[in-house]
DNA sequence: CTCCAATGGACGCCGAACCTACCATTGAAT
DNA sequence: ATTCAATGGTAGGTTCGGCGTCCATTGGAG
């Protein structure tokens, strides 16, 4: 009913044409009529299913110390209706993080989603590494998203709220052990990208966050690296709260080179796995 | 069988403790103990279903100027595979965008799916503006995104191909009329975002150019904005070029900064719409 | 002329997810 | 002691979307 004989006629033509001279090609050879940013851009819809997105999500909140152990999170109704899915999915992710020792759950008036008091440890991934993710990508939307957004926040004019919430952020991450410290740090690099004002940044560096995280926790953490990363901190906040932007700059750009050495050095020349593997089936 | 008796007794004093002095509070009002980047973290997981963000993702190929008009897109197979929904709703998307006047298909070997010569121009929503953005949030990110990605370009040794095509992109916009102006334009900047090398990066970019030009649509585009532009896509080409950082940073502001003070000024000081707007009911 | 491979087109089955409504539990307010 | 409101817990029906399979069309290859 649409495309009618004529239309079909009409573009015959310059559909084979344009096939011929630039159009999509299979191979991997791209002829120079435009498209070459296709596999940013075909990449996929769905991170995963409903449920699995969920579950990162309540993950996200936790490991990146958005509540404190011990904790209550929204109710069930309130998590669906943010989150925009059906309360059963938030259910089921809330009943999984209840049996990996995350949440508790408690009914009844005054009841609700609690945060265990002491969180489970990090799984090591023996054997199989599962996430297969693109380090290189991860470090660089990292690098960028990181030092953009100190950059912005030291040239802010920032209330004497967001100050007090910075350096207590700060003085929390000092004062960590080992057991927190990951989570701790994370809340101070996030308290940081929420000074940029905008949601969606901070959506950005946490989901970023996250699967940075993900590569971290497959390696030692060293008390070397956590007092360096502490100097680095402090320099940093304080380049902040002065309205420093350049040495905020150069101070997140080292602070994040630290960890780039670190993931390179313990990955050795390992080929940074790319390319996270479609489906290889034609149907 | 999870979270038996016991567990609940031990933290029952824990919790109602917490929920007191730092849990989640529903008015609005965030008692200090952590949670206030709760809106980020709790933002929709899906923004739309599978159909429109595949119709959303196909349009963002073709108006971010990534195939011209004629070229043939991937087969509908390809597409479900690399966005991973089912060919089904591939196929549906598709449909739309050709009864829409953006695509057309044709069958047998050789067949596929084309864009049509001449797109449909974006319909001026006259009455109702259905998107219902957070202009301020769209800009910031714009903002950090453009000049941060020219900021990694600029300091980066260019290939040869990335230089020739650079300088293509900027010579096509340069020449481009009003009717394929915002097209072209989108393709220089997302080829600088490609000079990044990150695809993460690339669609971040892609993402939020689609919803900036949404608003775009809304205004006129005046001779002397496009005129400016040229001079100053001139500016930031000709800085990544010479690996100028500073210089292609400062150019990227100033190119940024007249968008905004054009969107500025048409809104009005209309108050920017903020949040997104939830479901109130409560089941 | 015949064949064939690549593409779009169509159908049925099934699980995932949503919606609605209702039930169960609990502790504070009265 | 009773009530009640807020919360988690459960169930049935419905829609959306994915999967597998097959069909239809077409232009080139042999």
């Amino acid at each position: 009913m649409v495309a009618g004989g004529e239309w079909a006629s009409i573009l015959h033509f310059a559909t084979v044409g344009a096939a011929t001279i630039g159009g999509y090609s299979e191979g991997g050879g791209m002829s120079e009529g435009s498209a070459e940013s296709t596999s940013a851009l075909l990449r996929p819809i769905r991170m995963g299913n409903s449920f699995e997105e969920t579950v990162e999500r309540l993950l996200q909140m936790i490991h990146l110390g958005v509540y404190a152990p011990g904790e209550s999170l929204p109710p069930e109704r309130e998590l669906a209706r943010r989150f925009g899915v059906s309360r059963d999915t938030v259910r089921d992710a809330i009943r999984s993080l209840g049996e990996a020792g995350y949440l508790v759950t408690l009914r009844g008036r005054y009841g609700g989603t609690f945060l265990a008091k002491t969180l489970p440890k990090a799984p090591q991934p023996e054997g199989g590494q599962l996430p297969d993710l693109d380090i290189d990508d991860l470090l660089t939307v990292r690098e960028l998203l990181e030092v953009a957004t100190v950059r912005v926040a030291a040239r802010r004019a920032l209330t004497a709220t967001e100050r007090d919430t910075l350096w207590t952020r700060l003085t929390d991450v000092q004062a960590a052990d080992c057991e927190n410290y990951r989570r701790l740090d994370s809340r101070l690099h996030l308290t940081i990208a929420e000074l940029v004002g905008s949601p969606s940044v901070t959506a950005m560096v946490a989901d970023n966050r996250m699967l940075v995280n993900q590569i971290l926790d497959r390696m030692p953490l060293l008390e070397r690296n956590i007092v360096n990363s502490n100097e680095q901190h402090h320099a940093i906040v304080l380049a902040i709260l002065t309205g420093d932007k350049e040495r905020a700059v150069q101070a997140m750009e080292e602070h994040l080179a630290g960890t780039v050495a670190l993931i390179h050095g313990f990955l050795g020349a390992s080929p940074s796995r790319r390319a996270p593997l479609l489906p290889d089936d034609d149907l």
